[in-house]
DNA sequence: ATCATAATTTAGGTAAGCCTAATTTTTATC
DNA sequence: GATAAAAATTAGGCTTACCTAAATTATGAT
């Protein structure tokens, strides 16, 4: 029955695609947890998600909600602008890479279609954001990488960084310290039995950094051959 | 009684000063036009922001409304916002100037603090926008300009343009085709005794341009000596 | 000064998007 | 497969910022 939504359903959706990247659907809870609101509410929104014209998501009770082709664009639209705006603060204003995700999770609402060419443009098109995430193109098609965790390295064998978990400004600046990030080539030296802690070399810096499991399976690698 | 108001209050505020910068109080009428909205719901809100603490406005029943040092500090830094964002996207972003005012109206709700600081910073602290308005610096002064309008100069006297309506896109791209601009040098060539029309020429460009009166009210100019 | 008209305010109401509390459904364990 | 705990939904409410219609106040022309 409802046509229109309001602004805020572009967080909902950038949530729901995350949360379905794997193919799974999002529930209810973590959508709720993620966006800082009630279960309730969540509920509700996503009831009215799922009855706009078109709709942007399919949703069955209990059984969480998935993106429409329709919500996905609309979801890839606002993430394109996001990275654009991510990256290009780092370009061009001196941004370092853990102050952009706060500001341009407001900014990507301000966005025009214009801004977003013009600063799609100012940037030669570019491909990654500062985190390494993929930046859809202007069609919204996102390019496949080959990446595995960082976790799952051999002992003794090495990798290349692909891509950081963006969110949380303090592990940047710890990463960021040792000089890990994208392109930086790395080494794993150790792994404790115990709790999979990692101590791992990073060439360009020559420093060793130790990383715990649960950040270790948010850095994404490519293996060395 | 109340404490908080929502997002749209710098619109307002915006709107209040410039109405107001004449010295007289702004109207119910004249807020709701220019914001687009009832002017009952102008009432209601012109009643909240001078009931906040601080209150942003001063307001009396039937007297329209004045901004409070409190409120015009409040203006003063989204206008700040608002003519930085312009000047930076025709300087870095190659917008023209008939682009940037609507573009810059959404964008300034979304600055920070930051953003505002790299921006002012890039620009090497510009002071005036686009269309020649000043951009109130970090400390929101204002530098006080002689200016005088366009329709006042005498017939064969000269003068340099200082600032021209920033709002309508249509205006400015017709005066740009003459090259008038803020830093131009114009002569005024004659003025109809019937309806003040004018014709004028732009020294660099070499054309000659009509402008009506009420158009000629809003184009302020610095007059040869 | 009166009175029509214009401007403003008041009263009452709506839609969005959130909330808490109560209820229902699912899930996981014994 | 019963049942306790967890997850999700429904019901009912709140706030903000808008609206229209009706009432009030101010203004300006005669």
């Amino acid at each position: 029955m409802p046509q229109k939504i309001s602004e805020n359903i572009q967080d909902y959706l950038k949530r729901i695609y995350e949360f379905t990247l794997s193919g799974s659907r999002a529930s209810t809870n973590q959508l709720a947890q993620a966006l800082g609101i009630s279960a309730a509410s969540v509920t509700n929104m996503v009831q009215k998600l799922s009855k706009t014209d078109p709709p942007y998501v399919t949703y069955e009770k209990h059984q969480g909600v998935k993106l429409t082709p329709f919500g996905q664009q609309a979801a890839l639209k606002i993430i394109r602008r996001h990275r654009l705006i991510e990256i290009y603060l780092v370009e061009k204003l001196g941004y370092t890479w853990d102050e952009v995700h706060a500001e341009a999770e407001v900014l990507e609402h301000a966005m025009s279609p214009l801004l977003e060419k013009r600063i799609d443009a100012a940037l030669d098109h570019p491909k990654f954001d500062p985190h390494g995430d993929p930046i859809p193109d202007i069609n919204l098609e996102i390019p496949e990488i080959e990446q595995t965790a960082l976790s799952s390295l051999e002992i003794g064998n090495k990798g290349r960084v692909l891509r950081v978990p963006n969110e949380d400004p303090q592990v940047l600046r710890y990463l960021g310290k040792f000089g890990i990030r994208p392109g930086a080539h790395i080494k794993l030296i150790s792994r404790t039995p115990y709790d999979q802690t990692m101590r791992i070399k990073i060439t360009e810096t020559g420093n060793e950094a130790v990383i715990g499991p649960s950040l270790g399976n948010k850095i994404s690698i490519a293996k060395d051959s």
